[in-house]
DNA sequence: CAGTGGTCTAGACCACACC
DNA sequence: GTGTGGTCTAGACCACTGT
């Protein structure tokens, strides 16, 4: 009854009770090509949770799930004794764990990996203290010089215990790490990064084609399966004038 | 019955029904309590979801949405068919809106901030972009250089649009910019930040106390309200020597 | 097979915002 | 007041994992 806001939506869905997909989770995803597709557009507001959920023929915690989603994604503002909104899209898309590779293709660049080494060897005190392990016990170290459109942006050093590699030096110029983790039942499920600054040594600028004293920027990070085991240390330096990294956040 | 995993566990709590907080979040609370603080040990595996339930009065849904919530945060692992293990407590505390000026006072470190300038200016055809202005119209431009135990580490820069600026320099010594947007009833909703390195301008050696040359992390920050409006725009660097972002992700 | 978490339903009551 | 989202309940069926 009420075209206070810019105005109320009413979207036409499809739903599929026979698909394995759970509804709520078509709800949502269709909600949200709507709204990133502009269909349903910024600053609308929906029909409360009880009207919409019978518009599609759901309960109400089902449709309410969707919202949730769609609210847990930053899409959508919900507030009690006012209704649920449509956010300007500014959100970039969540940081995941995902590698530079990844990161590359997904910007339409043509990254290669150029693998320099990979070696078994003992682990010093610091790379054991990181990954859980005895000083001395079996790791890998990969080395990898990442190019994009063919200029070097970033030397990747990677330790992971023995256990961990049971692939070969071939497959890593063709898929990322963690695909190849995965590929063989690693289950990850989280990581902890460091992200710094430092300037780069003289080896460093010449292999990444940087200027004497350039600044590097450098990650750090421990990746860790469900079981909350260390699967890999990396440490890689980028070539800070052609890289950076980028962060979204949700308050809440 | 079993003792396959390294145990079970069987909590003790107090739920307070008549209390404001939500009983899934009373639960999810002491859980993760007894978690981080090793009552219940890294590797238990609960009990399931309905006995949970009936042990503490609750209705399924209200302890599924307590495990839920400590499963989102990565304290647990959930595994239909398996059951419900606890994870070795790896993950920092997830990244949030702070300011470094919380981020100091977290770290028990004593931070200081000295107000640069505060003042009303015309927007330039970057900042007016960044802020969804146009040029020329008002904008408020912070410069504070911050302060760990007495020593420059951080020069921060921010603008504002005039209209989300009613408060005075004074305040600003002693709150977090956030803080303060807050209290004035801003609904702070997401940001996007990108986080990169450069050497240092010789004007910013000396007020960070670096050597010539040093490197500086630099990160750029765009927060916006809920209503997708952006409400301001951060230009700080960093003296990398002595500061680092640190950031977790749950895979998932 | 039995046991687990994942989904879905149909109701109920409440806290909060606006009129 | 009326309308909104937030919480809670008591069931049901399903999908997956292990035996």
């Amino acid at each position: 009854m009420s075209a206070q806001s810019p105005e109320a939506v009413i979207p036409s869905f499809t739903i599929a009770r026979s698909s394995p997909v759970p509804l709520y989770f078509q709800v949502a995803t269709q909600l949200e090509q709507a709204i990133l597709s502009g269909q349903i557009p910024a600053g609308a507001r929906f029909a409360n949770e009880i009207q919409l959920a019978e518009d599609l023929g759901l309960s109400r915690p089902t449709m309410r799930r969707a919202m949730q989603h769609l609210s847990d994604n930053g899409l959508v503002v919900r507030r009690r004794g006012i209704g649920t909104r449509v956010v300007q899209p500014k959100v970039r898309r969540k940081l995941e764990l995902t590698s530079l590779y990844d990161d590359l293709v997904n910007t339409g660049q043509r990254p290669t990996t150029d693998l320099i080494g990979l070696d078994l060897i003992d682990a010093d005190d610091e790379v054991a203290a990181h990954l859980d392990l005895k000083a001395g016990d079996g790791v890998y170290l990969l080395k990898r010089l990442r190019s994009a459109n063919g200029r070097p942006i970033a030397k990747m050093t990677n330790y992971l215990p023995e256990r961990y590699v049971t692939f070969g030096a071939d497959e890593l110029a063709d898929h990322g790490l963690y695909e190849l983790l995965r590929r063989q039942g690693v289950q990850l499920h989280s990581a902890n990064q460091t992200i710094g600054a430092r300037p780069a040594a003289a080896a460093e600028s010449k292999l990444l084609d940087e200027p004497r004293g350039a600044a590097l920027l450098t990650m750090q990070r421990i990746t860790y399966d469900d079981h909350g085991t260390a699967v890999e240390l990396g440490v890689h330096v980028y070539a800070a004038s052609r890289y950076s990294f980028e962060v979204s956040l949700l308050t809440s």
